[in-house]
DNA sequence: GAGGTGTGTGTAAACGATTACAGATCTTCG
DNA sequence: CGAAGATCTGTAATCGTTTACACACACCTC
């Protein structure tokens, strides 16, 4: 059916060796060979076959992004960030989505050989020993936001636990006492790390029962619903973190809904800085996580792990959050001196 | 460096034959060679080569998907759309983005060669001859919203004209005489289409004087920046209608900051209804676009195109839009029927 | 004119799988 | 018992490239 190097050959008549020596510029070859193979090329409308070519080259020059779903900002703009930098250096994308069982997930892991020179893997649930197993020896991996995997594979995270402790801290500094934290799912580890930030830094206020936990899932709708349970607590705090954006808006919503005011009646703020939380009424304060630059610096390594060969030393690396101030959290309740140094951050 | 069929072959006692065989479930094996076999394999971490198949089996169960860039809820949610029913179909997704010049989007195209069944291309650049210049014959293709490509590949487009045809409409039963629009890019063909609905439905009202054009370019600040211009015409319109989403909300912006009532003194509308369209307030009003079905229908048009084999006839859809009524065009300001009928779309 | 050095080209062996074909072994039945 | 048929397995060709190696030829040098 498509035209291959052989017919190319005959019509130019010389052998399939000086085709491929032309095409891709390799050996000496007579100009007019040359000229007249590329235009028997052009002319047959020949275009190599890239799975042909890699079997012997060793190379597909390929990337695979394996990831748990597709839905929403995140993944997007992940996959954005990957493919800048693939790109860049020259690189296909083979991205494979939704894997929803194990089993799947093993299958998808397996499907990448041979296509892929390396993978950027981003399931949670998709453990170290479960990727060996389904690759060949030395097979280049990076993990982003996987927990696990230390010393088997190279892997990224972001700073989940410093931007949450950067928060606590800002809302302190506001003159903020009892503040309390929404949860989210209780398997999520970056739900987890973020957590981890709010207690730490609680803790440092040394101010023990100022603490309060909410649970939630991440959704929109937990952080509405969660508004009347805060509403409805003993001593009422006079801020809530809420562990990503979309619950800060659920909460944002319950709370105008009662005609509560924020953030004169409640300081609000969220993780994530996703797009929407500037729009939303008041604009909301939040953590701003690189997620392209998360996603271009996997392939950099990926990249640079596949240039180097295999011998080369696993990585480990963390990416800062940022505090992004707006006004959900309002101005200082305590000392001017302090409000002062807290909206200086974003 | 990674294990082969052979090693498996060797490990087992039998011939690479066999081994492919029972991988593949194909001819009838011994119980127990199978056993021994599968046994060599996961002890092996044997994982077949998908390039060297690909080779022999002439399939690929790869999908190509050519974008523009990958910037933005657009792209993501089809590419999310195309994913779910490739998944479902068994296929995987090559992506390839942000081909900047002509010469780059060929070497793309060429690229592909060998590592796809099939291609879904998203670039209003690139026009058909250049598709089939660097493709082989026959070689299975869908356009997506672009225009040109008739007769020659599969394309699928969305409903620009009707949705816009129908927003004016929806203006025109809630009272508003003179409405204005703002443009897109002059070269955007979407952008064109959706003026060619506004000016039709307009010439509708028989009202030749009540149509108003401002030129814009799709971005926020264009949007935020028209709203002086509108203002500042000799007859002001009752109503604006941006070519899409982001633009509306710029106007929304502008309109705020000069303390101008929306939806009381200014109706606005949208097109796209991109989840900010909600958030905002008031709400927008806008005319919502498929994206996901979009690329779900583009992978299921390919698979089909790939299963019937090359006679298959070339097929052109359009995918219908739907008015989404919120607020930022307000109630009706003519007689009550019609505000009944005009709200009654959401 | 023998022996080098460079060019330009062809032959054939990879790469790692699938599969048509044939051969070997085992059943079954007249 | 022998032939037919079923079952199992191996040999080797094939997919479309790249590339090591060999070869042919021209040119130069001693």
């Amino acid at each position: 059916m498509s035209v291959t190097i052989r017919e190319v050959a005959r019509e130019a008549m010389v052998s399939v060796a000086t085709v491929s020596r032309v095409l891709n510029g390799k050996g000496p070859v007579h100009a007019d060979t040359a000229r007249r193979i590329r235009s028997a090329a052009k002319h047959l409308h020949y275009v190599p076959h890239g799975g042909a070519r890699s079997l012997i080259t060793r190379k597909t020059t390929t990337l695979g992004v394996l990831l748990p779903e597709l839905y929403g900002e995140f993944f997007s703009e992940l996959i954005r960030g990957i493919d800048v930098c693939a790109r860049r250096k020259g690189y296909h994308l083979l991205v494979s989505s939704s894997h929803s069982d194990r089993a799947e997930s093993e299958e998808m892991v397996r499907a990448m050989r041979g296509r892929v020179d390396g993978l950027i893997v981003l399931s949670p649930d998709l453990r170290a020993h479960t990727l060996k197993a389904n690759l060949p020896e030395q097979f280049p991996v990076v993990l982003v936001n996987t927990a696990g995997g230390r010393g088997a594979f190279d892997s990224l995270t972001i700073d989940n636990f410093g931007g949450a402790v950067e928060m606590v801290r800002h809302m302190v500094a506001l003159g903020h006492r009892r503040i309390a934290f929404l949860q989210g799912p209780a398997v999520n580890r970056d739900a987890f790390e973020r957590l981890r930030g709010y207690r730490e830094a609680m803790a440092e206020t040394g101010n023990d029962e100022a603490t309060m936990e909410f649970s939630g899932d991440f959704r929109e709708e937990s952080g509405y619903e969660a508004c009347r349970r805060i509403l409805a607590s003993r001593r009422r705090p006079s801020a809530v973190f809420a562990a990503n954006d979309s619950m800060a808006i659920g909460l944002l919503c319950g709370f105008q809904e009662k005609g509560i005011g924020v953030p004169q009646d409640f300081a609000i703020a969220g993780f994530d800085d996703i797009p929407i939380a500037r729009y939303v009424t008041p604009p909301l304060t939040s953590v701003s996580v690189p997620i392209a630059e998360l996603g271009a610096r996997a392939a950099e390594l990926l990249i640079a792990g596949l240039e180097a060969g295999p011998g080369r030393r696993r990585r480990r690396e963390t990416l800062p959050t940022r505090l992004v101030v707006r006004s959900s959290c309002g101005e200082s309740r305590g000392e001017r001196s302090r409000s002062a140094s807290g909206t200086g951050y974003g």
